[in-house]
DNA sequence: AAAATTTTTAACCGGACGGTTCAGAACCAG
DNA sequence: CTGGTTCTGAACCGTCCGGTTAAAAATTTT
């Protein structure tokens, strides 16, 4: 089996620069040059090994979701709901303003709302942060069950306070909104689910 | 003082459809061709009464604040802090689900995050944004001073809690979260309010 | 060294973009 | 009816879009 040339990048180091310029620009406000430029690869190679620029952007949501939201996952895992919320809370706003990372989140600011050829690109953003949602929902329903919230809560709807909260921070974030006012937010937040559940 | 030829469009009324184009699309996913075929204007017509796209963008903000954002200016005039609060967050929802306009809010789907080269659009936005927020912090300060609110509470901070709630309803809205369970959330916001303030 | 394979470089599609020009149609005042 | 003015319709800019092609360069295998 014939080796043939090497490539002059990295296929994962690449999709990490793409993750950033999508995260930046969103979905329409990037052109494959924007990508093949800060990707460090030439049009051919960017067709040939991720496919074009829609397929190129799924496989961008997914090593973010992956890497960049492993803090959602982690705080699924508190032993609490109360420790769900406060973890969650906490590290998203960590994740909004990092400075080795575009502002905001990736999942919203990708595309929001786009033109109608790109409605189902908004579509498959907002679904995937609705699969998020349930996975709280989920969560809370097993709090209830381990009688660690009370039978009166309606876990869809603290999940969907939960992500609210966490959406519109994300806005405030993209907006240059600073980490000590999120986390300011994200305090009172906590506060107010204290209040809600406990 | 000659007359000329009429035109054949009014301009408010393509104003209007111009406005629920961006608010569908943003301003990098609506073309000027989707401008002028939803608005009935020609081009030059386009050009010669609204200046562009970007002037034009500019118009459609300011008619989208003053009509339809007009319930946050009535909500700022209740009596009581908690009375703007559950106004605000009322009409916010009945505004985000209209059934006769596009889903969502036109200062968040018109730009989250644009190409580098619209970034002013995206920053005339957020900047939009945090005008309304202010706005909220000094009527609380003003609620502080009738002994509405208590002294210990940070106007501030209660004003981004209110307006990050606001942005996260509206990028739930555009997923395509019914009306009820949007009020559903902004019951328990409120509840939430009346945890922290009272 | 030669054959086979893969990636690079650069040129090149057709089409849509934002924006403009210009002839002619439709109105007004005199 | 005529001259001035304004708007319409369509053609037309140069540019960039996402996507492709063809040949040259860089490897491994034989």
């Amino acid at each position: 089996m014939p080796g043939g040339r090497p490539r002059t990048f990295d296929e994962d180091e690449a999709l990490e620069r793409a993750v950033e310029v999508f995260w930046r620009q969103g979905y329409e406000g990037t052109s494959v040059t924007d990508l093949t430029s800060a990707m460090g690869v030439n049009k051919p190679s960017l067709y040939a090994v991720y496919g074009g620029k829609a397929d190129l952007f799924r496989r961008v949501v997914a090593h973010y979701a992956e890497h960049e939201m492993a803090y959602a996952q982690a705080a699924l895992a508190e032993p609490t709901a109360l420790g769900v919320v406060h973890r969650f809370l906490n590290d998203n706003v960590i994740a909004l303003t990092r400075d080795d990372k575009p502002l905001g989140c990736l999942s919203i600011q990708g595309g929001l709302s786009c033109s109608t050829e790109n409605q189902d690109v908004a579509q498959f953003l907002a679904a995937s942060r609705l699969a998020g949602e349930k996975a709280f929902a989920d969560r809370f329903r097993r709090a209830i069950q381990d009688r660690d919230l009370s039978a009166e809560a309606d876990p869809d709807a603290l999940a969907r306070f939960l992500m609210v909260i966490s959406e519109g921070q994300a806005v405030h974030a993209a907006a240059g909104v600073g980490r000590e006012a999120l986390q300011q937010t994200a305090t009172i937040a906590e506060a107010a689910f204290k209040a809600l559940c406990g």
